[in-house]
DNA sequence: AAAGTGATCATG
DNA sequence: ATGATCACTTTG
């Protein structure tokens, strides 16, 4: 599948394609890792009160803003980098949350693992950081509630916007 | 169950 | 300027 293509779908939907996916990350030093991606999380867009951007523009947010392709990386709980790939049309902010690869699970471990900070935010997809698709198609992906957003709307936290390889 | 940790954003 | 708020992880 054309990753491209794949990232100009809706975040839910490219959340979900985007599971056992290959994450590429390239180091400065030349070093290249490999990761399959396990486990997203959709945000979708200013009407979805779970999205950073729900509440417009701002310094932070604008870059959800950008195209498709975009790294989106944040700063959580003063500790964690969180890494979220832009989706959908430009002027939509809609990302997906990559929360798992092989070898790391949980948002924060997958920043550590790969070495990114927040000097690939605004970077677009495909040099320092790239997608793969080696045809895997994981057996079976599970969607449940999304974690960490209580403060969101009952409607925006039932969705099952959580995706999950088995 | 709760702490550790700091950028971001909305207040004043 | 100050304070509240976190899309988490670890420890007990």
């Amino acid at each position: 599948m054309n990753m491209n293509e794949l990232l100009m779908r809706p975040a839910p939907e490219a959340a979900r394609a985007l599971v056992g996916k290959i994450l590429v990350r390239r180091l400065p030093d030349g070093t290249v890792l490999r990761s399959r991606i396990t486990e997203t999380e959709a945000y979708f867009g200013e009407s979805d009160t779970a999205c950073h951007a729900c509440h417009g523009r701002t310094k932070r947010t604008e870059v959800l803003y950008h195209r498709a392709g975009t790294i989106y990386v944040y700063l959580c709980y003063g500790i964690h980098w969180m890494l979220n790939l832009v989706t959908g049309p430009e002027d939509d902010p809609q990302a997906v949350l990559i929360r798992g690869v092989e070898g790391a699970s949980g948002p924060g471990r997958v920043t550590k693992y790969l070495h990114i900070d927040k000097s690939l935010n605004d970077c677009l997809l495909g040099d320092e950081l790239a997608l793969e698709d080696d045809g895997y198609v994981p057996p079976h992906v599970t969607a449940s509630p999304r974690v960490g957003i209580g403060y969101a709307s009952p409607e925006d936290q039932a969705r099952l916007w959580r995706f999950r390889a088995k």
